[in-house]
RNA sequence: GCCGAAGUGGCGGAAUGGCAGACGCGCCGGACUCAAAAUCCGGUCCAGGCAACUGGGUGUGGGUUCAAGUCCCACCUUCGGCACCA
């Protein structure tokens, strides 16, 4: 019995496909070329998720559909198997992360192959094999051969990076250092989250309040030497290039947000060395203070500066100890001290309220010479500008707030406009006091109670307009405004300045500023430099060599290794167990680490790279995966790229893809690749989360409602798991069936191990077959939304793919052949109108990725078909051709049971007619002030006019209209008439 | 707190400003069967009515329009991202 069976004929076609290489691309061809690229997966010991497959069938029928169309389409797979997992495992059982990643490679390929994907398998690529990793080594060193010039706004040779004379002078150390100093690849002691219980250092987002999130071990910020890349001299390039790409706008806004940029200036506070150098005087142990160095700032608003009434330094920062006055020491180091225990997290997340310690010193302000107390406070961050501020309370929000916790003073300097004024509580006030409304004096607050007494004082001078009132109100009591105003306006308080509108005060005080030496004009970025180096052992060696003197000291010389010396391998190691001291478990290797170049004696680096090095560069290395001499043929590159789709997670929108576009950037300023740009477009599937779940609470067996245990939490519940028809809507709320004043919990959640809620895309297979899975990916919904699972959902396009194998195969024949229903007719008039209209919409819907209507209108036509007594072979033919990106498997089965030709692959995408789309006769909605009244039956190609006079003639039309005015009639050709009656 | 996306039947979801709910799931009824499964046919937004039909309906409240799920304003909820960046 010729039946459906996935589990035969599926196996049977990959086999098929792999045999006879059908995917395999050629590099030269006539075609045009597509390059659509999937985000490789780390390839886990948990298997393929059911999440993979989305966008892999996304772009796997973008792919087979480009091929029909003629295009030379390029579509790879590969392994991002460098990572943690493999190196956790080792530590524990021994197993070399070698075997297992390779395992865990091999498990994810045989679960990719049983779907059916068009990869081209000869390209396949593995960050952790040898012959890839040598070119990301590779690649390192040409961030390491390169310095950024910003002039050029360009990286360029180190070669080429001018040498002062000073430098030159000191001779060849001297210069070295100086090129080390400008590398795109830099080292430098950063501060890190070292847990020594795990021997690790850790991410901001692994350290909850000082201890590590995985075991709660202790974690310490120390300062480790560090590899870094200068990815922040490419800000400007990596913002404005973000126009060249066709990206969705929320991922380019939120890379333009971690890029962070902001223009300001850099503004000079001179100290104040009156009573603190007195007070040095007074303590013979400390060291007098350098009193001519400035205090630098960063501001977005230098039209503020004379309403900085304060101003803050980080607790980091380097003026700190020297500013402090003796009587304020003692308490701003145990601030010092307080605020370094901290870590990144609990400083911004955890503190609500705003610290800090006046520091005893003044500097001052260069507009109007008024001295400035110094505080420190952790809420201006070390790392950001020059990690000191001007405090301008009346137009910060964080300065406001800090300004009200300890009394400093707010002056107001920018008028708001006057809807601004008008908006606030103060006019209420006001208006309700020139009303005569406002209730007597007992009732006021005081708050309330000052605006009143105030207002009336400068009442006639207003004019009793109550705006200007409010604006006389601002001037002198800001901080009667609960809102603090930080938007532009115009200047006052501000001297010569008065009057100024926000953006000309900017400049004006801008050029001021730069005339007295007093600060400048200044671009700041959020952006940091990325630190590239991980103290673990399963990641790409670096390809650096440290010189050392004969008594074993490093002497501070660095050396690259040439790229014959490539690929540095990971050496052998007996156990990978953290040493307990922060030192990458490489070091142990001490046979692999020592080394003599040229007489000389180095030590390799030990660190490694981070995951991120080897998916930076991966969808170059397709392009000529097997090239041992370079790490991409330059003609390739130039057919290849850029990208033309890349799908992916919006997991990756911000570093990923950064960090990618980084990398490209470089080798495109050194003429490795053609196009500034990697990605010319990217879409980003939405999750899959589990099944829709019901959940109750009970409490001793008694049901708890929703609303109270979000209330008082889950604390001392239990959680009781219900099946769908146990439950039942009413109103907006899901309720218990038995007991309906019981509202239970019901959502879809993220899959998790833990949950126990994650499908296993090999059962799916097992029971559906690979068509069917692929199909549900695309039929659940929109590519890009987040959407729940439903077992229930894969039977339902299984069941469709059966109809459509049973529209063509005699399942009662012994043997598999056609159906005696299909026959060399030409199709009706009906099922050709059809056919043309599938054909549209599913080329369409292609074309917009709306693989879920795609597949909705071929069921449509499925329907169809099946009512049919006959079914035309030609119209079958082309059916099947339409649905084989979809489900390519059923769609080989299918052709080769009616054509000669061996694979569908590469015939041509059928075409519509235009002229066919239409019906003969259509049907025409009737409205009466917009409200459907009836329906018309009429030729396709009625004019408006006629189509009116239909309407108007239509008997039920007529009647309703009986005794009313028409005043006016909308015809819409083709879609509807409206009659607008008085 | 800020930013982004989204709120449509019992569920997943369709609808260039023009007939809301395509398609699928589920459910109800029927055919086939000794029976069941599978399959096929019909029905299925809500309320009223035997019915033809009538009224209501796309998170809430306003607005624009002959016409609003779609556009504008305000708000609510959910999900995702960011987190004192001066």
């Amino acid at each position: 019995m010729p039946t459906y069976n996935p589990k035969v004929i599926e196996p049977r076609w990959q086999r098929f496909w792999e045999e006879r290489k059908t995917f395999r691309t050629p590099d030269l061809s006539a075609k045009a070329k597509y390059y659509i690229l999937d985000m490789f997966p780390y390839p886990s010991g948990a298997g393929l998720h059911v999440g993979h497959p989305e966008g892999y069938t996304a772009t796997d029928i973008l792919a087979r559909y480009r091929r029909m169309r003629g295009f030379n389409v390029l579509h790879p797979m590969g392994w991002d198997a460098f990572g943690l997992p493999a190196e956790q495992y080792a530590i524990q059982t021994g197993t070399h992360p070698r075997q297992t990643t390779q395992a865990n490679i091999n498990e994810f390929r045989r679960q990719i192959r049983m779907l059916g994907f068009s990869y081209d398998w000869d390209r396949e690529v593995d960050t952790t094999d040898p012959h890839y990793f040598k070119w990301t080594q590779w690649i390192f060193l040409v961030l390491f051969d390169t310095w950024y010039d910003h002039e050029q706004k360009c990286g360029r040779p180190i070669a080429e990076l001018p040498i002062p004379a000073a430098i030159e002078s000191q001779g060849s150390l001297a210069v070295q250092k100086y090129q080390d100093g400008k590398r795109l690849a830099y080292q430098a002691e950063v501060p890190v989250n070292w847990c020594p219980e795990l021997g690790t250092v850790l991410a901001n987002e692994e350290v909850i309040d000082g201890k590590s999130e995985r075991g709660g071990h202790p974690v310490v910020r120390m300062p480790l030497r560090q590899w870094l890349l200068r990815i922040t001299d490419y800000a400007e390039r990596l913002l404005d290039d973000l126009t060249l790409v066709d990206w969705p706008e929320s991922i380019k806004k939120m890379q333009r947000d971690w890029i962070g940029k902001s223009e300001g200036a850099e503004v000079d506070f001179a100290l104040r060395p009156d009573r603190s150098m007195a007070d040095v005087k007074l303590s013979p142990d400390l060291q007098p203070v350098a009193f001519n160095k400035p205090i630098r700032v960063f501001t977005t608003r230098p039209d503020t500066l004379f309403g900085a009434t304060y101003m803050v330094l980080a607790p980091e920062h380097p003026l700190v100890k020297t500013i402090t006055t003796p009587l304020k020491r003692e308490e701003v180091e145990a601030y010092v001290v307080q605020a370094a225990r901290k870590s990144d997290l609990e400083r911004t997340e955890l503190a609500k309220k705003k610290t800090g310690v006046f520091t005893g010193a003044y500097a001052i302000n260069p507009v109007n010479q008024e001295a400035t107390p110094i505080w420190i406070a952790d809420y201006v961050l070390a790392s950001y500008g020059t990690g000191a501020i001007m405090a301008v309370p009346a137009h910060d929000e964080r300065d406001f707030e800090f300004a009200q916790q300890y009394r400093l003073p707010i002056r107001p300097v920018v008028l708001p406009p006057a809807d601004w004024l008008a908006k606030s509580r103060v006019c209420e006030i006001v208006q309700k006091v020139g009303d005569g409304t406002y209730p007597g004096n007992e009732t006021l607050a005081e708050f309330e109670a000052t605006v009143v007494s105030q207002a009336a004082r400068v009442w006639t001078q207003a004019g009793g307009d109550r705006v200007r009132i409010t604006e006389r109100l601002y001037r002198m009591h800001c901080e009667l405004f609960a809102d603090c105003f930080v938007e532009e306006g115009i200047a006052f308080n501000s001297g010569s300045f008065d009057g100024l509108t926000t953006a000309e005060f900017k400049t004006k005080i801008t050029d001021w500023l730069e005339e007295k030496n007093n600060g400048q004009k200044k671009i700041n970025f959020k952006l940091r430099d990325w630190l590239f180096s991980r103290q673990r052992y399963w990641g790409e060696p670096f390809p650096i060599l440290h010189e050392i003197d004969e008594t074993g000291k490093p002497t501070g010389a660095i050396r690259a290794l040439s790229i014959e010396e490539l690929p540095l391998i990971l050496p052998e190691l007996e156990d990978y167990k953290p040493s307990g001291k922060p030192e990458p478990p490489l070091g142990k290797a001490s046979a692999w680490v020592r080394v003599t170049r040229d007489g000389k004696r180095y030590l390799r680096e030990t660190n490694t790279m981070p995951q991120w090095a080897g998916s930076c560069w991966y969808y170059l290395r397709y392009l000529d995966a097997k090239n041992d001499k370079t790490f991409c043929d330059p003609g390739k590159e130039k057919t290849w790229m850029p990208v033309d789709l890349y799908v992916g997670g919006a997991e990756h929108a911000v570093l990923h893809l950064l960090y990618s576009r980084f990398w490209h950037k470089v080798l495109f300023d050194r003429g490795y690749v053609h196009f500034p740009e990697p990605f010319k477009r990217l879409v980003n599937q939405g999750m899959i989360l589990g099944e829709m779940e019901y959940t109750t609470y009970t409490r001793q067996g008694a049901w708890i409602s929703l609303p109270e245990v979000e209330r008082s939490g889950t604390e001392g519940l239990e959680a009781v798991k219900l099946t769908e028809d146990q439950v039942e809507k009413k109103g907006d709320a899901i309720v218990l069936k038995e007991n309906p004043a019981i509202r239970i919990d019901a959502r879809a959640h993220k899959m998790s191990k833990a949950r126990g809620n994650v499908i296993n895309p090999d059962h799916v297979v097992d029971e559906y077959g690979a068509d069917s899975l692929r199909l549900y990916e695309m039929f659940m919904g929109p590519l890009e939304a987040t959407k729940p699972w439903s077992m229930r959902g894969v039977e339902g396009v299984y069941r469709f793919l059966n109809r459509v194998w049973r529209l063509v195969i005699d399942e009662r024949a012994e043997e598999m052949r056609l159906l005696d229903t299909i026959e060399d007719v030409k199709p009706d008039r009906e099922t050709e109108r059809l056919l043309h209209h599938t054909i549209k919409r599913v080329t369409d819907d292609l074309e917009s990725m709306s693989f879920n209507t795609a597949i909705a209108a071929m069921m449509e036509f499925t329907n169809h078909l099946t009512r049919q007594a006959v079914r035309p072979r030609s119209v079958l033919r082309t059916f099947v051709l339409l649905l084989s990106p979809f489900a390519p498997h059923l769609a080989e089965e299918l052709w080769r049971s009616f054509e000669n030709s061996e694979t569908l692959a590469f015939e041509a995408w059928p075409t519509y007619d235009e002229a066919l789309l239409k019906a003969d006769q259509i049907e025409v909605p009737v409205q009466i002030n917009g409200k459907l009244r009836g329906k018309l039956q009429v030729r396709a190609d009625i004019d408006p006019a006629a189509l009116e006079k239909a309407a108007l003639a239509d008997e039920k039309i007529k009647a309703l209209l009986e005794g009313k005015t028409v005043r006016k009639v909308i015809v819409v050709p083709g879609k509807l008439v409206n009659i607008v009656v008085a």
